[in-house]
DNA sequence: TTTTGAATTTCTGTATACAGAAAATTTGAA
DNA sequence: TTCAAATTTTCTGTATACAGAAATTCAAAA
């Protein structure tokens, strides 16, 4: 592994889990050391954070963890929604190449979902599955639109932790309605699947939007408990008008 | 100007103007030579340029100047459609903070837009006129969504140059239904304008959207036309399966 | 003539030294 | 004590040297 990609990783790593702040200004003598990489990677997985939007450059040179108020995290949410919607439209109004065989991969996985999904009880292993199976789902969705250029904008939106499908899986796990989600969610892939097999791309392209809301729900409730809020990936980077 | 913006711009330049081709290796030492700045600034524009999309990572190490297929040229125009729309959407549903202000502000551009279009023929300098006049209603029009997030998504698409809504105004001016296409496209930003002052955003999101063909037709147009072909910009980048 | 192996060259990734600008600190005067 | 100026320190941007890997070239043998 290059000392770039170590940086990156790290750096990345420091971020989300809240050890530097968000208005942290990041001065690269101090991660120097704490990294053990010289300046010129650390200057490079720099550049790279900040096309990926988890840092931002400061007035006078230099760059600095970005916050995220409430609002960009459900714009950041609606956004990928949007974005699914499109592939998911996009996937229906088309017949690209190995377009079989990509249905027949994700109606696997919606089984294999719709398996987990029967049990009464889910473990931690289950739910460990489940987050798997459920970002294979939209890995798949993606690329059943058969466009990069779909692709490109999708991975740069989920480079923020909390606008990845799995964001509030934990939070809702232990919720009292944390089954109904599931079901609810549950029926948005089966029913995206079957608009796309159909070529019905406005109904896939309304379905994966709404899909998308569950998130949102699932935010808005995390982020009236502080134990929910805690669990939420990069749950650091939060900038909330009111106190939590 | 810094070196690495200097790199960055003039790397751009040489990409855009199809100086250097698609697939075209970009090792380093002949561009250090070339653009006058030490390998250390010319990196960092390397990397910038890769997050644009401009550039790819080829297999082993390095990079290469990155070619667009038709497909994913029609996808960065229907990406950009489907992004003003989500913009249009929420500039409709929200009341941020200075929309009135804004709201004023994009009248007066679609209403400068009508008086240039009401002109019988339209000079050079006037096209130029309307090429500004577009831009800053479009602009005007991701400010009035509010949200950070999609103008993020907005600006990384845009840096593809034929996802620019300017990007066929020039080959559409030579068109014997150019002024129609005109006409057209005013209605739009005329109607989308009204959507989103009356909070309609359904119908805001069906415009911007209907809006981004207007560059596709275009589009499609140019490619049947050598000389259309080679006005639009960022033209030596198109891999089209059939030679023009 | 072709193929294989060795030698050479080229290229990328990294560390580091240096310069100029910005920030912080200290010093001196009111 | 407080403000201003000057000095020192810190920090970023850049160039460059070096190491290891990859690619290329060349030579020799089949």
């Amino acid at each position: 592994m290059s000392q770039t990609v170590k940086a990156l990783l790290e750096l990345r790593d420091l971020i989300l889990s809240g050890e530097l702040p968000p208005g942290e200004k990041l001065s690269e003598l101090p991660l120097v050391e704490k990294l053990g990489v010289s300046r010129t990677p650390l200057r490079m997985a720099l550049v790279k954070l900040e096309a990926e939007g988890l840092v931002e450059v400061t007035a006078n040179g230099g760059y600095a963890v970005r916050g995220f108020t409430e609002t960009e995290i459900f714009d950041a949410i609606e956004l990928r929604g949007t974005l699914e919607g499109m592939a998911a439209r996009l996937a229906a109004e088309r017949r690209p190449e190995g377009k079989r065989e990509r249905l027949a991969e994700i109606r696997d996985c919606v089984g294999a979902l719709d398996t987990l999904i029967r049990r009464h009880r889910l473990s931690g292993d289950d739910f460990y599955d489940y987050v798997r199976l459920n970002e294979r789902f939209h890995t798949e969705l993606i690329a059943l639109s058969g466009s990069r250029v779909v692709q490109r904008a999708v991975d740069q939106i989920m480079t923020l932790p909390f606008a990845s499908p799995n964001a509030f899986v934990f939070v809702q796990s232990e919720l009292p309605e944390s089954r109904e989600i599931l079901v609810i969610a549950q029926e948005h892939h089966r029913a995206i699947v079957e608009a796309v097999a159909a070529g019905e791309g406005t109904r896939a392209e309304a379905l994966a939007r709404e899909h998308s809301r569950v998130a949102r729900r699932n935010l808005e409730i995390a982020l009236n408990t502080r134990q929910g809020f805690e669990r939420v990936p990069g749950a650091s980077l939060f900038r909330l008008a009111a106190a939590v």
